[in-house]
DNA sequence: ATAATGGATGACAGCGCTTGCATAGATGCT
DNA sequence: AGCATCTATGCAAGCGCTGTCATCCATTAT
């Protein structure tokens, strides 16, 4: 039996623009324009009405503003996974860039799963945001139409190969060039007997795209890809240890080793370790992202480096600069960040 | 100059419930009922309200919903990194428990700066959220009077100890004790000479409060903590290996290590594997968070499991179940998820 | 038959803010 | 002094929904 009485919860924030008006003495307009800094406003008014709003701790209902106004300050932002370090890089650019303009982030998983990146995609808009930022250019039909008859401004990331037009604007790299570039670095260093171990690829397209960039380089310089493994569930270092070790159980002779990305690859890594394997002499291992825990390994991981934060900056910034459609038609639709291919000491 | 009329830009989404009920013929209340899935609707109404709004593509504008309603299917997330997966994987939770029951994350990031959190606390207000789920029970005091008088429903995750009263509920675990109980661990495989690799602990509290659970443990047993080497900026598996490499070339004869966490240790594991130490014989080394990438490292890292996942869903589910405020006075402010101590092969 | 019951729906007043328009002093200009 | 200009502020009409209350048929009970 606590007896609460100071502390009683509060009627939920009672707390609206006539509370600070009437304690301001001016009219609820007034206090509107300052708190926004619009309009010409008298110096003692505007001090009078910030002195108010904060003796009495006014938070301004954001859902009434932007009702009113419509326009919400809310960014829809749609990734696969927070499995992984990779979209976390992602929305932490998005996040960051969109603070800096009072924007906020309201965010959505799909779990590679197009299906629900349409439900997701949905809900966000009925937020009525100011933008959707989605990772991806792959979509449902549905999802497509919607967002066409929608208007909102929409950038899509991380990709920019695809038969399908842009929704609206794009911020990615190619994720076939970056396959192909890997695999021209593989060739230039003489390796011959290529493998590949990969996660599941009919969820996470962009690896797929990188797969096929791989193979058709390869298949363009006459050499062949002489095995795949591909492990169930998503990418994981478990899942590259395992499935190296598939890999080369039935095939002893391959002297290179593509992975889907780098945490697959640093599994690799680890099992080249613990069993002896010499990298690059014995087997050559190369994988995708750049992340830090590859460049801290003893040998560094040669892979390409995506420029993740940068892309959910830059995506933000696609927001934020964007006006009118008539605008948004003038400008260039896609931005191609590029990657950097490192040449680490595994390849 | 483009001519755009068949993709003219439409005024953006002049659909409102007005123009479904209009089509399906029958009142805005109602459509709104249909929707909603309240009240008794007859079958035929029901399909038709249904089909009209398909065929529109109608999207309810929540803004104008929870304005009506006070309540709005929005909840602040507020973690202090994305540089790091363990908040990634606490936020996975979190949506992912929000977007079975319809909700859905606005996400905020404080970069560790308590001050920026009272910012962005404030912000995430502005929408009425459901409630409100933060990282860490420190707060400045501003915020702590914000959130009392606000009488949302707020959650602080990842951590339970501390002198001051939870500010509604809390779900984490002892940071404290996870510390100390390495120690122990530590103490009971015979190390005595005990170092430690920090990174900028003046703003990672909980890491601080690791490392004190840990020195006091030692203390009790009579055992000095012999050096502590931080690292300014953020954890690291570079600023791991760089903080190892520096502690032991000021003391040589330490027999263990207790790193901030584990993206440290794995830098420290580096280090040892580059410089010809054996774990654990020459060094031992431990962690914090029990991440997969030190549980497949040729020699498993010894180190404390922390239930991330399940923090953020837990999290999510007490924004879920909380109804009242007499109802949240009487039941458990806290949660502790507890944590696990796995005794891996570095130490 | 007639009243009572309940299922199905519509009307309408807000939710808390923004914004165009009107108003009223205060200045400036001729 | 008289009128045009500003600057500073208030008024009031919504923004697109929700929720209460009233209404209107069908039924069923009497």
């Amino acid at each position: 039996m606590t007896i609460r009485h100071e502390t009683a919860p509060m009627p939920a924030s009672p707390l609206r623009l006539a509370e600070v008006a009437a304690r301001a003495g001016v009219s609820e307009s007034t206090v509107s324009r300052v708190l926004r800094n619009i309009g010409p406003i008298a110096e003692a008014t505007r001090v009078a009405v910030l002195k108010a709003a904060e003796e009495l701790g006014y938070v301004p209902n954001r859902l009434a503003g932007a009702l009113a106004s419509t326009g919400s300050a809310l960014v829809g932002v749609v990734v696969p996974s927070l499995d992984n370090i990779v979209f976390a890089e992602v929305l932490r650019g998005v996040t960051e860039r969109l603070e800096e303009a009072g924007l906020q982030a309201v965010i959505g998983v799909t779990g590679y799963d197009l299906a629900r990146e349409e439900r997701i995609v949905s809900a966000l808009l009925a937020w009525r945001p100011r933008g959707l930022v989605i990772a991806g250019i792959d979509h449902t039909p549905r999802l497509r139409d919607l967002l066409a008859a929608n208007g909102t401004a929409v950038v899509e990331m991380m990709d920019i190969d695809g038969a399908e037009p842009a929704l609206d604007r794009r911020v990615g790299l190619s994720h076939g060039a970056a396959g192909a570039a890997m695999a021209a670095h593989l060739l230039a260093r003489g390796y011959r007997r290529f493998g590949y171990v990969g996660h599941d690829i009919s969820r996470d397209i962009r690896a797929r795209k990188r797969l096929d960039g791989f193979a058709a380089e390869l298949a363009r310089r006459g050499v062949a890809l002489v095995a795949e493994e591909m492990v169930a569930g998503p990418s994981s270092v478990a899942a590259g240890r395992r499935g190296l070790a598939t890999l080369l159980a039935a095939h002893r002779d391959l002297d290179a080793v593509y992975f889907s990305n780098d945490d697959m690859a640093v599994g690799g890594y680890f099992h080249c370790e613990a069993n002896g394997l010499r990298m690059p002499d014995d087997l050559a291992i190369a994988g995708f992202n750049g992340l830090d825990i590859g460049q801290e390994l003893p040998r560094r991981l040669t892979t390409v480096r995506s420029p993740r934060y940068r892309i959910g900056q830059l995506a933000a910034e696609q927001i934020l600069t964007r006006q009118g459609a008539a605008e948004a038609a003038a400008k260039p639709a896609t931005i191609d960040v590029g990657f950097e291919l490192i040449a680490g000491e595994t390849a």
